[in-house]
DNA sequence: TACTGGCTGTGAAATGGTTAACAACGTTAT
DNA sequence: ATAACGTTGTTAACCATTTCACAGCCAGTA
């Protein structure tokens, strides 16, 4: 198989969170058309995402919806599910955590990780805050795999190569600065001041009109 | 002007971000190649985003950082400002309420509204709660023209529906539903959960691998 | 002055992603 | 039995964005 892109991967992603409401009202099996829908895209996006993935549907009944479930995931998640460190137990820290906490998910948030003695040893959520020192041995003690950054700015590149020579594969960053890491490692960037910035621009009455 | 296209607006609120920092350490002038090496980027990308804006450097000396911070917010920012409303003073919506407080922007968050009687009337980060019910008024009172939906995901749809109804043309999403919207009100879409489940899957050995 | 080097600005090509168009195929109705 | 319908799977066209390649320019230097 080869590798899939990008942008399809947010969609299956996107598909199979609408497709787990779908199922537990009962669906059966589910067209283009209606998953497009429900998506925000169009229906030939859809189908051509199902034909990137090898997932095939009947030209009479669509696609099945558990059948289409179980598929997806089997190429989003790792099986075994993924452990996650957090770093940096502030505000933002542990809104995350105590809302990661309470779905269940593949993903879990094992370990939070922070430099402040006030913090370090409480229990947020459900998940336990160590001193950053202990990364290294608490990421192979858990067999953590993945790591959320949430430290100020200043801090994020160090925290990033903390998670790196930790382990980690994949770091989900929310410190608004672009962090230089080996290729290997994947980094997602959520910029939550740009994206308020960009709606801003854009909710300007002249950025619609004009030639 | 004809329209600039989104990755570029995204890009530019990127470079006005570092251009501050290297302002504020005494840099007058850069070249494409430096900006560049800080957004991650390439450099002709960053001369073709300026051409695409009408922003001039020289050869010889590149361009003048001053000079481009300034250009850049003239596209970026409304004039006298953006009032942003935030609804759902809960985990995430208060994070973001201390956070965006913290900063000086042109972007100010001048309102909370929650339908939780033990949060309307408090104060957070400096920012009133009010009751849900008075967001038109005092939409049309602050002057608010874009929103933060910060809701459970049952109630984004109709969150954002107030919203309009009050007026905004732009809104910050970070429930994890697409939202059904007037085409003429913009939306940005924060999907964290997506994120750290596309990290999770790249992160996975076998995305990496293979012919 | 004439030459060299490194940068900007930009047309043109390449890349990546989306959409149109349609063949193939069950299902249903006649 | 077969014609009509609506859907899937897929190729090809399309569009947006990124990148290449290079002309033009300025500053410094012999
Ligand atoms: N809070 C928000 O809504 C928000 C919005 C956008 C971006 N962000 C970004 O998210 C990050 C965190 O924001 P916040 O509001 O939670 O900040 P915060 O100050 O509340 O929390 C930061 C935490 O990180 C800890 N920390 C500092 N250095 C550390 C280190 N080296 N290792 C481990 N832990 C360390 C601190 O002790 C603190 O607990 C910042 O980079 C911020 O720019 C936050
Ligand atoms: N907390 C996180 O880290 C996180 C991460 C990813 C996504 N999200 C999304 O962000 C949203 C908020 O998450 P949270 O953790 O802050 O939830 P929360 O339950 O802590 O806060 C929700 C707030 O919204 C208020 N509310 C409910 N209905 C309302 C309505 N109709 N009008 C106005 N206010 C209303 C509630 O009273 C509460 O204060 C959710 O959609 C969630 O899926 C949160």
């Amino acid at each position: 198989m080869t590798k899939i892109p990008d942008r399809t991967i947010e969609r299956l992603i996107t598909y199979r969170r609408l497709l787990q409401k779908q199922a537990v009202e009962g669906v059966i099996s589910i067209y283009s058309h209606d998953l497009a829908t429900l998506a925000h895209v169009k229906p030939v996006q859809v189908r051509r995402d199902l034909m990137e993935i090898g997932f095939s549907g009947s030209p009479s009944k669509g696609y099945g919806v558990q059948g289409l479930l179980d598929y997806i995931s089997g190429i989003l998640d790792m099986p075994g599910g993924t452990k996650a460190a957090l770093v940096g137990a502030g505000n933002l820290g542990r809104a995350l955590l105590s809302y990661f906490n309470g779905r269940s998910s593949t993903i879990n948030v094992v370990a939070a990780f922070d430099v402040d003695t006030n913090i370090i040893g409480r229990v947020i959520a459900g998940c336990r805050c160590y001193d950053i020192q202990e990364l290294g041995a608490r990421a192979k003690e858990f067999g953590i795999t993945i790591g959320i950054v949430t430290v100020p700015a200043t801090q994020a590149q160090s925290a990033a190569d903390a998670l790196v020579e930790a382990g980690v594969t994949g770091i989900l960053n929310f410190a608004p600065v672009p962090l230089r890491i080996r290729p290997d490692v994947y980094i997602v960037q959520v910029d939550i001041t740009r994206a308020l910035e960009k709606v801003a621009h854009f909710a300007k009455p002249q950025s619609a009109k004009e030639v």
